[in-house]
DNA sequence: CTGAAAGCGCTAACAC
DNA sequence: GTGTTAGCGCTTTCAG
């Protein structure tokens, strides 16, 4: 089918050698050989064998990438503009949806040896096998990690969530809430909260009421009632998925948003986007982030980078 | 780093030929042998390198898609699906988002060229290049066209829209409804509405109303009052992402769904499942199309295969 | 039962 | 300027 460098070599009467030579534009050929082989590549379309090149560089430009099988918008948003970004650089991203088990992981590895040689891991919501570094090192893969909480060794590109978080509680608290209900029980979730309130001359501090409830939708559409009786003027959910279930609620009981309550989730699903009112939210930054991999991915800095990107509050009709 | 198969002939004292005799358990070897071939195997992790497999063999395990850039979540969740299938069968999906011009897909496939033999061709809403057959055949890769209009040479796999809006029409004409509006302008959405009419007595069918506007989120959501000035009691949209727009309008105008009007979209976007009234649409019949890619790639079937799968109607609160 | 050897298509060091 | 050649790591035919 597609053509070789060896069938060029033979066409136009040449050494593989100085086909190679030309169509790579190293060093001089005579002119007319030059092109010569040319046409001959172009009438032929001759295509470099990417396996073969790979296997003689021991290099690929295929990226692994190891995700969540799980259905968070929020992650496949940050995984299509990483696509985006691996392409117009003429790297291809590989997917691997993953549970994390090492079993898995080295039967994903083994199924990618010599074709991916570097590995971004960005999974969620799954126990990640300690084996992990054991295996990328085996394998000769070179691990990136977004958003991991073990520390695992490698570059790291983490993301401060509470940025964001504390910047949504201070308009809260400058638009005069009084009484903020936190809604979730994400640890991580809990630092710029604390900001947002120790920020505040104690006089003027609102009061705190929690909920610890995961935060999922169901969540979000149960908790209604007892959200609504706490006699909270402002909830701040987790995520965005359990504020999208209180609006749920919230509309098909006729509670006024934000009048009656005040609603911020975090995250930044497109679904916030497109109801009424929409939803405040705290945005990834999904692009600085993702900008990161790329420099790692070209540059393959020696060191192992750690950097961590600041969330972003984003202002909308439910706040 | 990685271990190759010679270094463990080496290591063993016999040919490279047993060695692989061994591990890939073909004919017998010493049972002397084959034990310490095969624990020196697992001390040293030795895994094949797929890219000299690959490059041997003429084929690989990797399964180009190409997609389009744009966000429409459907797209998103179909992948997802059918990255899980992929991979649960030892396939990996790499990725390409594609504008459909011919020099994008040129450079895209020679990117892949020996690494990717199987192109699943998912594009929506981009003009394809009249040269995509003949790129791919020079690239020697079987094209696997999902739901495309451009009928080029190769396995068809298209969806039917005609079942699924037949049924949604029928809902409405049943529940009572007398003034129909259609609101969108795709071609693919008329074949089931006028199935559901046809299908209804002269004297029982409603009245049917068009507004013709692309299905858009900021298009429904600008034509709210032009529909309900329009006086229909249900409205079918081309897309979820118009008639979320709609409903968008609808919570802020504090009209009643599906009282004062039945919504109906297509495509059945998550959005539609999380908002309150939760949106009844058409929904893509998108494992039965996954699962019919994966048995192609599994089988690879001389002969082109031509396969329809039928949409299906969802109803939920908007209707 | 086992091994030698060819070759997938490409790169690049090393001659001439 | 141009050609020869030795691999990258694997599979598999063909001889022993």
């Amino acid at each position: 089918m597609a053509i070789t460098l060896k069938q060029l070599a033979e066409l136009s009467g040449v050494s593989i050698r100085t086909v190679s030579r030309v169509l790579k534009n190293q060093a001089h050929v005579q002119e007319e050989k030059r092109k010569q082989i040319l046409s001959l590549a172009k009438r032929h379309h001759y295509v470099p064998n990417m396996a073969a090149r790979n296997l003689r560089l021991n290099r690929s430009r295929f990226v692994g990438i190891l995700c969540s099988d799980a259905p968070y918008e929020i992650f496949r948003q940050k995984l299509q503009d990483l696509e985006a970004r691996l392409e117009s650089r003429g790297y291809y991203p590989v997917i691997a949806c993953c549970d994390g088990s090492g079993k898995q992981l080295n039967k994903i590895f083994s199924d990618w040896s010599g074709l991916v040689d570097i590995v971004v891991v960005s999974l969620f919501d799954v126990e990640i096998s300690d084996e992990l570094p054991e295996l990328l090192e085996q394998h000769s893969m070179m691990p990136i990690y977004v958003d991991q909480e073990k520390h695992f060794p490698g570059h790291h590109l983490s993301i401060d969530r509470a940025t964001g978080i504390r910047d949504a509680i201070s308009v809260l608290i400058r638009t005069g809430k009084k009484r903020i209900l936190r809604c979730g029980c994400l640890q991580s979730r809990e630092t710029g909260l604390q900001q947002a309130f120790s920020e505040t001359p104690e006089q003027m501090r609102p009061e705190l009421l929690r909920l610890e409830k995961t935060g999922t939708f169901e969540n979000g559409k149960l908790l209604g009632d007892q959200i609504m009786q706490s006699g909270a003027d402002a909830v701040f959910f987790d995520t965005d998925k359990m504020a999208l279930g209180f609006l749920n609620y919230t509309a098909q009981h006729g509670i006024r948003i934000p009048e009656q309550i005040a609603v911020i989730g975090f995250d930044d699903d497109i679904s916030g986007q497109i109801i009424y009112p929409s939803l405040s939210t705290v945005a990834h930054p999904t692009e600085e982030l993702n900008k990161a991999i790329l420099s790692i991915i070209e540059e393959k800095p020696a060191q192992a980078i750690k950097k961590e990107f600041s969330t972003k509050f984003i202002r909308r009709e439910s706040c």
